[in-house]
DNA sequence: GGAACGATCTGC
DNA sequence: CAGATCGTTCCC
């Protein structure tokens, strides 16, 4: 179980390091008395030189985190109606990012089931992660190492013989990079 | 000012 | 596989 007052986790090196690294650590929200947190089981890097990233064509208003330094949050809106969240990486400067595609919940479940109208998979999802999390816009740029409502804590390791590495999925650009890393046969994530 | 598009999800 | 639905980006 995630102790609340545990170690952040190592988010130094390249993106592709994080990204694997960041599988077994666990996202925790807090709103007021409620907690609620997930265990990472599916990311993806996309790094500046990454056609497929959001920092390949420069800083913008909305990607600013992205340049930030590594442990902020990257909170996008797409499709007219979904949230996204990513753990920035690299040194500041650098726009770079992991996307958090799936969390087995390890507590607050009842929350993430009400925050998310769902019952079942309540974060098996990028969007819906967050919807489980209740994380928005107002969360992007906050320091997941010490915020007090969103943040990350280290978890015990995944072994590599545990670990799937496929392409990134829904994108149209890069689309042939192994950059996605998957818990392997983990119910929670969103596909094999 | 306007148009095209998107790191998703759901339901048919 | 189409549709929802609107912020962001880029071009005029």
């Amino acid at each position: 179980m995630f102790d609340p007052a545990g170690p952040v986790p190592d988010l130094s090196g390249p993106t592709l390091r994080v990204a694997r690294r960041l599988l077994g650590a666990y996202l925790v929200r807090r709103e007021g008395d409620v907690l609620v947190a997930g265990r990472i089981v599916e990311t993806e890097a996309y790094r500046e030189d990454d056609p497929a990233s959001h920092s390949y064509r420069g800083r913008t208003e909305r990607t600013e985190p992205m340049f930030g330094p590594a442990g902020l949050a990257y909170v996008y809106f797409i499709y007219g109606m979904h949230h996204c969240m990513n753990v920035v990486t690299e040194a500041a400067g650098t726009g770079a990012a992991v996307l958090l595609r799936a969390l087995e919940p390890v507590h607050g479940l009842e929350t993430m089931q009400v925050w998310s109208g769902r019952q079942r998979g309540v974060a098996n999802g990028p969007a819906k992660l967050c919807q489980a999390l209740r994380i928005d816009r107002a969360f992007s740029g906050v320091d997941l190492r010490h915020d007090a409502r969103l943040y990350l804590r280290a978890g015990p390791p995944v072994p590599d013989a545990q670990v799937r590495v496929t392409p990134r999925i829904g994108i149209t650009k890069a689309i042939e990079q192994p950059w996605r890393f998957v818990v392997a046969d983990h119910p929670e994530a969103s596909r094999p």
